[in-house]
RNA sequence: GUACCCAUAGCUCAAUUGGAUAGAGCACCUGACUACGGAUCAGGAGGUUGCAGGUUCGACUCCUGCUGGGUACGCCA
């Protein structure tokens, strides 16, 4: 049980004892961390929500209330404030017992919720022929700081890449790779000349109809098994996934599964038939249909006049399956927001069907660039290689003047963590559901609110441990207590006791953001302490305790780092 | 035309899902001791939360109507 649930048992406990016939509102009542520390540590604010029902003005709700409150170690003070605000202040004690707990826990607090629960992710899914470009990046790392956040809460996830590797778009790119392949530039830049490829391509069908029919006949072709057709569209996947590799790799993204639409192409007859079978699709200019008009949604197609299939039909048989061979309780898509109608049609469908899964779109706004939207057309395009290229050089260039005395290859090591930190960081602080127009200092920020303002604590941190040790090297830390005078001190430590509900609650509202802010501001209140208080000059005592303040402080943003995917060199 | 999303300091974003005096970063202005890493810290200035109503103890948050921007909407994925 965390802290917060502890103090929320509590006031449980005494709201039984000052209201004995009221316990049905008992299960609603929570603890927050009070904004300003004035009020104290935490606050509980359910007497104003409860005034109405117990007919009571809501201050003497909480008068009441905290009179009833059983005694408790640990609770320095309570009081009402305000309308009927519940203010409670800690001892240093009882931080201090729970950082020790945190300490000695392997997921500092955490409670293995997830744990007998599956997840399954459905993130990054990219398109095959053509290149990773900055629009990507957005699903890969929320979906992937999603999955991190899921197993250290003990879930079973299974992290699936949903390659866009069938449909329409393989006509086109067979004709184009037909007519107008360049060897060379197929053995250099395979993925980019696919892309030319079928832009050329695409763009001739637009003025030339016979060379549409042909891409549709090949189209057939691939999909009627045709050996020949299929070998080119094999090497287009193969070619496009040895692309994605080396980026997926520099990202540190696994993933569990990557099964391309394609994967159920064979299914997708037998859905269409099901839906037939329990009356949701019918017929429609030729078309299978289903109509959502009941729901306020327009009709969904999932078969196309021709026989062939759409999207729809392609998610849904991917839900059919994931269910059968994972019963996930939850499935989990990160995409952009022009998803929004496919998936909430989707679900629909799917709950219709009497589907269990919960199935849930995480969605984020487009990424454009300041002069209006990109397009390959136009190509404006930023490549993902080149801003992680680009991320890495400028973080060099700090590396080399911060830390001159490291090798080259370490710089080379660091540089990588911090500028592929930042990249990420830049993406997970913030609530995605918003249009983010990209721009290189944005994304490549490395001061203030940013992933080097977070390693750079740690790596200050790790120092002060490290000169410690040599000058004190025989004593243990874990023998020493922990004393937290200063009001910074008592800061920081509640900082930190706030770790295992801040996961818990990212987790609930799968906002990596809420983890990135916190860290954040723990950082802060780290840095601030660094820079206030003497460390290695201290008083014996209390020279222990804050370098052990410190330390665990570096295991939080280390651990909370990891979790959005970040690494944390030990220096910088 | 219909639906969904967004609008907070000059700029980029927060605000514990209805809580206390709306907070950070960037940029701007002042300061910081050989001491432990200045990628930092202490402070200053910067706000009618797009507009108009409503709901209630209490609204950036919920409801209604506008304005401006984005996205999607029967044979793409």
């Amino acid at each position: 049980m965390i802290f917060e649930e502890q103090l929320e048992r509590w006031l449980t406990e005494a709201f039984v004892q000052a209201f004995p016939g009221e316990a049905v509102v008992a299960g609603r009542i929570g603890v927050t961390a009070t904004a300003d520390e004035r009020n104290g540590d935490y606050q509980c604010n359910a007497a104003m929500g409860l005034a109405r029902l117990l007919q009571m003005k809501p201050r003497d709700i909480a008068e009441r209330w905290v009179a009833a409150a059983p005694k408790r170690d640990g609770i320095e003070d309570v009081e009402v404030a305000g309308p009927g605000f519940i203010n409670i202040r800690l001892t240093s004690t009882a931080l201090a017992q729970w950082l020790i707990v945190m300490e000695n826990d392997s997921t500092l607090g955490t409670p293995a919720v997830g744990r007998g629960r599956t997840v399954v992710l459905d993130y990054s899914s990219p398109n095959v022929a053509k290149p990773m470009h900055i629009g990507h990046i957005r699903s890969t790392v929320i979906g992937n700081a999603l999955d991190r956040l899921h197993r250290f809460l003990g879930f079973r996830v299974v992290a699936d890449n949903h390659l866009g590797d069938w449909g329409t778009q393989f006509g086109l790119l067979i004709m184009g790779y037909r007519h107008f392949r360049d060897e060379h530039r197929l053995r250099e830049q395979p993925v980019e000349e696919l892309e030319r490829l079928y832009v050329k391509s695409y763009e001739r069908s637009r003025a030339d109809e016979e060379w549409l029919a042909a891409a549709r006949r090949e189209l057939v072709k691939l999909q009627q098994g045709d050996a020949e057709n299929l070998a080119l569209w094999q090497q287009f996947i193969d070619l496009s996934m040895q692309s994605f590799e080396p980026i997926y790799d520099r990202l540190n993204v696994t993933f569990d599964l990557a099964r391309g639409e394609s994967y159920y192409r064979d299914q997708l007859g037998a859905v269409v038939q099901l839906l037939r079978d329990r009356g949701l699709a019918e017929e429609s200019e030729g078309a299978q249909v289903v109509r959502l008009e009941a729901e306020g949604m327009p009709v969904c197609i999932v078969q196309k006049s021709d026989g062939g299939y759409n999207y729809a039909t392609s998610d849904l048989a991917t839900i059919k399956q994931r269910m059968e061979e994972f019963a996930p309780e939850r499935i989990i898509y990160v995409t952009d927001e022009r998803q929004q109608l496919h998936f909430k049609q989707c679900f629909t469908i799917a709950h219709k069907l009497g589907w269990a899964p919960s199935l849930v779109h995480v969605w984020f706004g487009l990424m454009r660039l300041p002069e209006g939207t990109f397009s390959t057309r136009e190509g404006n395009v930023i490549k993902l290689e080149r801003l992680l290229d680009e991320a890495e050089a400028r973080a060099l260039k700090l590396v080399q003047t911060a830390s001159p005395d490291m090798t080259a290859s370490d710089q080379a090591a660091v540089a990588r963590a911090v500028g592929i930190g930042a990249i990420k960081y830049a993406d997970l602080s913030q609530n995605p559901q918003s249009m983010i127009t990209f721009t290189w200092d944005k994304a490549l920020a490395m001061d203030g609110n940013s992933a080097p303002y977070l390693q750079y604590a740690c790596a200050r941190i790790n120092s002060v441990r490290d000169k410690f040790r040599s000058r004190f090297p025989d004593q243990d830390l874990t023998d020493c207590p922990l004393v937290l005078q200063e009001a910074v001190e008592r800061r920081l430590a509640l900082r930190l006791t706030r770790f295992p509900g801040t996961i818990m609650r990212a987790v609930e509202l799968l906002r990596p953001s809420i983890l990135a802010d916190y860290l954040y501001d723990l950082a802060q209140t780290y840095s601030s302490f660094y820079q206030n208080v003497p460390f290695l000059k201290a008083p014996a005592g209390v020279r222990e305790s804050r370098v052990r303040l410190g330390g665990l402080v570096a295991s939080v943003l280390r651990q909370g780092l990891d979790l959005l995917g970040i690494e944390t060199p030990d220096r910088i």
